[in-house]
DNA sequence: ACTATATAACACCAATTGGTTTCATGTCAA
DNA sequence: TTGACATGAAACCAATTGGTGTTATATAGT
């Protein structure tokens, strides 16, 4: 259920370098849009689209508190990727290891 | 000397599902434009700049052959993808296994 | 009730992206 | 040397992206 109808799917949010410093910063502990933005040269409001796309593609989870919301990373949906460069380490490195690693697990599109 | 000065980088060459489909086909053999633009529902010269796109950022190598340009996967860049997925392993597995993989790496930005 | 805060939603804009067709160049084969 | 093939380069276009400012709505604090 984790990959059903997403506009913006992980290897596009992660495309972007605002993103990715979002994701590291919200692994650390949830933050409200207003405090992630401090960390940002943008508006406010450029935050929270990213915010939305990094939602859309299921990296961040909200929780609404009081009057704010609360964003933290969900890591999760980042399996996709690792599993994806896992067919690649075959051709950076010749080890056995790697092949052994790529046989046991399963292959996908893409 | 890997990842410097290119105007396209790893995460956004890989962003595009198309790319991405070029990179496992061309890790398999080499092949020409002509070849590649088989697989694809697209001109021979969007195939072109796709593959432009994956050179830059250092995804391809090309190789002139008489009066054809082969191109082939190179798979050492993606190790930058690797590295950056190390850290987030920390969060869908808390098995010491990560941490200790992690601790023995050395981070980066973004 | 009023005011300030937190955020989302909307309308807008310039630059980039992913595609097209056309043209130019180089190479192979006759 | 003439013609076909392989490719890159250029000009163009619609849609998307990454940003802006403004407006609307809900909640908190007084």
């Amino acid at each position: 259920m984790a990959s059903s109808s997403v506009k913006h799917d992980v290897f596009q949010a992660i495309a972007d370098p605002t993103r990715r410093k979002m994701l590291k910063l919200l692994s650390n502990e949830e933050m409200p849009v207003t405090s992630i933005t401090g960390h940002f040269p943008m508006s406010r409001t450029a935050v929270s689209k990213h915010l939305r796309i990094l939602k859309e593609a299921g990296l961040v989870k909200e929780r609404k508190v009081g009057r704010e919301t609360r964003y933290k990373l969900e890591a999760e949906p980042l399996y996709e990727l690792k599993d994806w460069l896992q067919f690649f380490e075959l051709f950076w490195e010749n080890k056995l290891n790697a092949l052994k690693r790529f046989v046991e697990s399963n292959d996908s599109e893409n």
